[in-house]
DNA sequence: GCCGGATGTTAGCGGCCGCTAACCAGCTCG
DNA sequence: CGAGCTGGTTAGCGGCCGCTAACATCCGGC
């Protein structure tokens, strides 16, 4: 396996730690960080509370881990595709299909780095900060190559304004994964297309 | 003034109920409602906490005439977009310029009503979701009076991204107000126009 | 000029919450 | 076989948090 693949993959042969991972992102995406209690993590994963501790030093570091292996993810994934031969559209269009795919396929992350970013530790939000602002210039300098004439300041804002647009999939469920996920790259990239 | 002016507009003659109410919004956005002390929200209007239970049954009533009265509000003036005379298109664009004014002028109302649905009381949150589900029809009949032969799954799937786009605007202030509310419409009828 | 409502104060209660302590069962391996 | 690591248990501590109680101050109207 190259690469690390989607990171908390539910997947049959999950650690303890990444079950753990796994149940807690699906609770803070539903109540946030704080109305998540450490028992209700514990009891999601039927192990009872402080056995958590075996395996994390403390909620902060889950969250923390969370956040941090999302945003690498991204920036990974993100610079692979940005790095491919091929026309400047065909990686706007890869690179926008990336996130997307990411974004259906772990609703309950998305949702985690959306909202509770704040809830971090300095050091944390630092590190994840620094990864997302790096993931972003990976956008504005692929949109910037598709897109001639285009600010910087205007490519940035875009490329924000179409992560939110992808990461309201959570709440947005109502077609099938591969429509949506079509239908979604379109709007995406229509959006893209209309910043200048 | 015929129509009630922006929610809680924290202008000259705000009551004490609004005032806290404004306050509340801030902080439920930054740090999300759990992870807000009755205390805080007292020490943030000058007042100290048990103080505002003068003007709240609760907490929980807080959230939720807070976003009780944004979705009233959207709705209020979503609907009246929706019926002035002009084409489908002049309909759709004043649509997403409404929007987008009520974003970049109320970007913590806006954070709140995204990410913290889910702490409402279940009677408030019915409530709010009746109100945003009729929101959401206004915007699905504009668009698809808009785009000719979209079906109404995708047209409430593109709504919903649009939203998540605009919406988006809290996190991304680089660029002077008005740029921004140019940009992210633009963006915004972009996206909508690729939708089929 | 005093009565009562509106709006504040501080003290404190009950309950939850993150985390530690102390203990225990099972597996691995020298 | 038994030592020790791994991963689990329950009990409980300290602190915060939402909310109530009891009391104070201001202020407008009979």
């Amino acid at each position: 396996m190259p690469h690390s693949s989607t990171p908390l993959a539910g997947g049959e042969k999950a650690s303890r730690r990444d079950q753990i991972l796994a149940a807690a992102a699906e609770l803070f995406a539903q109540h946030g960080f704080h109305g998540v209690g450490i028992d209700d993590i514990g009891a999601a994963v039927g192990i009872s509370g402080p056995a958590l501790y075996r395996h994390f030093r403390s909620k902060d570091a889950m969250l923390g881990e969370m956040l941090t292996s999302i945003s690498e993810y991204l920036l990974d994934g993100g610079t692979r595709h940005a790095q491919e031969p091929g026309e400047a559209d065909t990686i706007l269009a890869g690179l926008v299909r990336f996130h997307v795919d990411f974004a259906l396929q772990q609703p309950a992350l998305i949702t985690v780095q959306e909202r509770n970013l704040a809830n971090l530790t300095d050091a944390d939000r630092n590190r994840v900060r620094a990864l997302q602002r790096r993931y972003v210039e990976v956008w504005v300098d692929a949109l910037r190559a598709a897109v001639p004439r285009l600010d910087e300041p205007y490519a940035r804002s875009a490329a924000h304004a179409v992560f939110g647009l992808i990461n309201s999939t959570p709440h947005n469920r109502h077609l099938p994964d591969g429509e949506l996920a079509e239908l979604l790259s379109r709007l995406a990239l229509g959006a893209l297309y209309a910043a200048k």
